[in-house]
DNA sequence: TATGAATGAGCTTTCATTCAT
DNA sequence: AATGAATGAAAGCTCATTCAT
């Protein structure tokens, strides 16, 4: 009964810290890595900014990997949950890839994005976890993939879109708009909001995408 | 003559065999770094590959560091020497644009540009840099950047690309179009072409950065 | 009553442990140096003779030079103390000084007050260490020179000493006796000629060891 | 004939040049063992400091070991020879150990004694000579204090020196008076007390001072 | 003979991971 | 469950020594 009362939620306060802590270690470490880099950041200064001792971040997470992995995952799911959202609005191709990129700039979501396009990259890592388990990263990625270039076919079905660009190239292409090295070029140094950063990427890429 | 033509050369055998070497090394480097990355890229596994000791390497470089450094001043030098001969030809400026995308999606050198625009912008590694005396590669991008921003103004002057877009957006995308993380998803997995590639990443670019 | 005894003791049974895996540590190492001297200790056999792993060195002691440095201090702390107490006691000057050689020289730690004038005449390491913190050693010994000074210069106003050697002269003799290197202090920060601190070396000694 | 003629003269202008440059490495070592200790001085900045090849030190000496080793008894051969020259003059005792002990401190050679007193005290270094074949050295430092041993002992049939105080204990206080450690001879290796040793280096030392 | 490039054992130090408490 | 001391593999780097030229 209690059992079943409780299934999806937290089975007592001891849980409910357990899952808070667990959220506040994802948080730190998301934090650290996107300020330092993997190899920068150590299990022992995610431990000690938490306020929690090293080895308890094992009970949550049995590697640095598959912590790290979790972060992506995490964001990864966030980020599809988002898109799947506005993939299925009832706007054009072009609005509607609009939108996504905007969710991606947005301001509350740009940095957790940045991180993902930069460790979901790293070729090492990438590597290591295809051969293990982390395919559930990887899952998301395609299907994430898959939204968007459906979304680029309709908007070639509709005609908004050009037929002469492979839907691959375009969607590469999407995906190097928000990949975010040069971003801090702008953003950071140049002070450019990214709010209207994201309008010009948007004029730049759907000009070029549009079929005149 | 004789001399003149010996003046630039290896002043002996010795030289010589020790300019292949430093430049086996780099090679050697330079794979494993495209491989494996900074972090996962030991001067042991470095040296035993190349078939020499360890400590050999410590002849040519007196850092892992500068190792790496080398090998991106002297990919960045190369590039730059290519742009700077593209970026003074006769051509228009869009024309001129689409010769450095293929020359960097070029059979022989996207690897190393892939390499060259991943590690150059390793927040880590460029941090350490800048501190120390890595200028020279700083240095080297900055002038890569005033090049193609020049360019791109020359562009909006003759009316070719849009003025509306400012100049550091457009050398972001630009960029963003070279960056090399999804390249891999395109010519690597799909087996499409890189002059294929560019010739689609030009059309997009193009069409997004012209006037109308 | 029980809570002032504990308050000095170790907290818990862990920190009693740990303290007491600390004095070993530098007591193999003291042991080591002695034997061997710095550079031919290494951590590892340092490590190994304890019974521990290397990296639990690093736990107590940030660096080996700091371990080394840990150790000098301690040493001279429990010298200085010692001299302080013999420095203040009743008796004439001279057997002040007599109580302080008797101490240095006593069985328990001749040892270590070799080790302690050994390592702490170093060049290369005091050199090292006046650039870095390490002028906790430097002050200590400073403070000892100081009070033997005061020491020989009250026997001098008592009458007992010749007020025709220089107090640092006498001083530099006295450690000479315990040891070696601080023919540095008269000669060379001193500017003391050299010729001048033979004579007085001569008297001292001479007059020593004559009959009368 | 000519083999006769030249036996203890260099063979040839080769010959003669080897031993200047032999001659020109053990001073530029010197000085480096002088500046920075053993374990500082490398061989390949000896080398460069010289003006020759690291490979061309090791046609002259076996090992960094045996380099010092012979700076040690070309210096100890040095100060023997001297020594034995004042050992035989008419003078009284005091006399003549005072002008050994002056030229000890003499301007020329005060350097060298030092570094010939500090390394050829190291308890690492002599520790692997004495295994070795070093015993070159130990046997100028037997015969250095067999010397002033018999003229201490002169001095004391003389009635100049106190017969109280056993003459190794003066020959230790007087090498204590140019350097450190030969507290070994008296202490470890002759068995004496520390006690009875400490009593001795009082008389001595106070008497010294003493006023009268 | 003189060279100096090459070697590789050995050093200090770091840090992800384990496990007794 | 939570801790954090302990571990030890692995890294970057040095330098005495060797040896082909």
């Amino acid at each position: 009964m209690e059992q079943t009362e409780v299934a999806m939620a937290p089975r007592s306060l001891k849980e409910k810290q357990r899952q808070e802590r667990e959220a506040l270690i994802l948080q730190v470490a998301e934090e650290m890595l996107t300020e330092k880099g993997y190899y920068e950041t150590s299990i022992d200064e995610i431990a000690s900014r938490v306020g929690i001792a090293k080895g308890t971040v094992y009970l949550h997470f049995p590697s640095k990997e598959e912590l790290v992995g979790a972060i992506l995952v995490r964001d990864a799911h966030q980020l599809l949950e988002k898109v799947e959202e506005i993939a299925v609005s009832e706007e054009s191709a072009s609005e509607r890839m609009e939108a996504i990129l905007r969710y991606i700039y947005g301001k509350t979501y740009v940095k957790r994005m940045r991180l993902l396009f930069s460790l979901a990259n790293e070729r090492e890592l990438l590597h290591q976890w295809k051969e293990q388990k982390e395919q559930k990263l990887t899952g998301l990625w395609e299907e994430l993939s898959r939204i968007i270039s459906d979304l680029l076919e309709q908007g070639k079905a509709s005609g908004e879109f050009s037929p002469e660009i492979p839907t691959p190239v375009m969607l590469h292409t999407f995906f190097c708009l928000l990949s975010p090295r040069s971003y801090e070029r702008l953003v950071v140094e140049r002070k450019m909001e990214v709010d209207e950063l994201a309008t010009y990427l948007g004029h730049l890429y759907f000009k070029g995408i549009m079929k005149h």
